[in-house]
RNA sequence: GCCGCGUUCGUCUAGGGGUCUAGGACGCCGCCCUUUCACGGCGGUAACACGGGUUCAAAUCCCGUACGCGGUACCA
């Protein structure tokens, strides 16, 4: 099985496409095929300069790695025209192509005039071709004067009308169009380049690819792709065609139409958000596509033996951060602390200074349970610094008038503590407590807004144990103050 | 407009003629655990778009309608 991912350098990697990279791979992992990266590069006027690298660099944070692509060999289509010029020749010499002369203005000015209520927008086809210029309608001599005068000229499909073409999708089944519907397409643009149809059919054939496996959105065009094979005498690879991702609301999943709901489109901003690769993997492989049982939560390597098309599905499907946010959660407890930390460790050394892994990984342990994400780590910034603020709310609810006696005791206490550990601090506290005649709530919240700055957090004693007696009673003692 | 593809809880989905008083997950609500917050556990809420047909029997098959999405570019 031979697979590929073929973007656009038009942007960053959207969401939608990893998605679709995802599935691409997961099927070739699983087959022992081949994961293909080509970088389809033909539209000079929409080509980002980044946009490559960023697609690379998210595939690769992502783990999905690939076999052949820009970095094994040629994989960009800007870098492989001789290619199409060579298969273009062979369409014109056998009469499925013919050069047309129409500017775009010309264009639109057909499209305006046959215009009718039936047909608002008229194609380039089998009925309006005869009243445009190109080979069909001019003398070979005048043709020929024309493109070595130097006239820009575009080359289009001849497609017939009368027939049917029908195409078995490996998600949809059996999908027929009509020939009398589909337009003659541009094959290649006047600036020399081919169109993405061209294109994609030659190196999908050239690269030998199995599986076509892309966005609904290339379903219609799908047609134009298969009358290309024919013409050109080559089998069809298998086409599996996937539901598209959808806004919350159920609408395109653009950009600014997801940033209105808070949605990040790009792989690189989830990455900078701080979600866990597999866990966006492992939602994105959900999102279309369920496995046999009613398990859900799955590494790279559970999808990879789980996967399969044909339990692909064929309806649009919306975007749920919630659920998204969820299955992070659920990879973050699978990992240990020391991977959970040492992924942070930057982070929190640009944040607080000098952090040792050991100290790290103890914080990560502590709030591994808490945590959304992993950089939620650097979040909790009492468990490297003494809180300079308390949450004024947490105060006005824990902080009683015996809370400075009662905390200056347990301070006293502590300070005498033989052992450091959270059954001793536990019981110092509760028979400080009751020394005082008060319950254990009692000092039990405002010790914890004292050494954190917040009324929440992880089991008290064991974020006692942590901070160490020295910070602890330190930590008292400057609350106590601050807070009278 | 035309062409194509869809339509099960708010969302992701299971199910593909009887096992469906429709199952799971997210979210939401409640309870338990915890003198915190989470995690976790338990319970609850909530759906077969509509109308015809086929059949002893339809969420499941067929037709139509509605709605949604995609396409209708010298963009991919």
């Amino acid at each position: 099985m031979r697979v590929r991912f073929a973007p656009s350098p038009t942007g960053y990697l959207h969401i939608g496409g990893l998605r679709t990279a995802l599935y691409n791979w997961l099927l070739a992992r699983k087959s022992g095929g081949v994961f293909i990266l080509r970088i389809e590069d033909t539209d000079r006027s929409r080509f980002v300069g980044d946009a490559e690298q960023d697609i690379v660099d998210s595939l690769q944070w992502a783990g999905l790695d690939v076999d052949e692509g820009p970095q094994t060999g040629s994989y960009r289509q800007s870098e492989r025209t001789d290619l199409y010029d060579a298969a273009l020749t062979r369409l014109l010499d056998a009469g499925r192509a013919y050069v047309a002369f129409d500017t775009p203005a010309e264009i639109e000015e057909m499209r305006v005039r046959l215009a009718t209520d039936a047909n608002p927008n008229p194609r380039y086809d089998w009925s309006t071709r005869s009243h445009m210029k190109n080979s069909l309608t001019l003398s070979a001599n005048e043709v020929a004067a024309r493109i070595s005068g130097g006239e820009p000229y575009v080359i289009r499909l001849r497609v017939e009308p009368g027939s049917d073409v029908v195409f078995t999708d490996l998600v949809r089944g059996e999908v027929s169009f009509r020939t009398d519907e589909v337009d003659d397409q541009i094959l290649r643009k006047s600036d020399g380049l081919p169109t993405y149809h061209l294109a994609n059919v030659v190196d999908d054939h050239d690269m030998q690819i199995s599986h076509v496996v892309r966005g609904e959105e290339w379903l219609s065009s799908t047609p134009k792709h298969v009358l290309l094979y024919d013409a050109f005498g080559w089998d069809v690879p298998h086409m599996a065609h996937l539901p598209l991702i959808l806004s919350p609301t159920g609408g395109k999943l653009s950009k600014r139409n997801a940033e209105r709901q808070g949605i990040p489109v790009f792989v690189k901003e989830y990455r900078a958000a701080g979600y866990e690769p597999e866990a966006l993997l492992n939602y994105l492989a959900l999102l279309g596509w369920h496995p046999p049982g009613e398990q859900e939560i799955f590494s790279l390597q559970g999808l990879t033996d789980a996967f399969s098309l044909d339990r692909v599905g064929q309806s649009g499907v919306q975007f749920d951060k919630d659920k998204l946010a969820w299955f992070n959660g659920q990879h973050l407890r699978g990992m240990t602390p020391e991977a959970i930390a040492g992924g942070q460790m930057e982070a929190l050394r640009a944040a607080y200074g000098d952090v040792s892994q050991d100290r790290a990984v103890e914080a990560a342990t502590l709030m591994h349970e808490r945590m959304a994400f992993a950089s939620d780590l650097v979040a909790f910034d009492y468990l490297f610094r003494a809180p300079e603020t308390w949450d004024e709310a947490a105060v006005k609810k824990r902080w009683k008038d015996d809370s400075p006696g009662l905390v200056t005791a347990y301070r006293e206490a502590l300070a005498a503590l033989p052992d450091w550990t959270a059954e001793s601090l536990e019981s110092c506290l509760r028979s400080t407590a009751e020394q005082h005649g008060a319950g254990a709530g009692r000092l039990i919240h405002p010790v914890r807004l004292a050494v954190s700055g917040v009324s929440h957090g992880p089991g008290l004693f064991d974020l006692l144990v942590y901070l160490g007696r020295d910070a602890t009673c330190e930590r008292l003692q400057t609350a106590v103050r601050a807070l009278a």
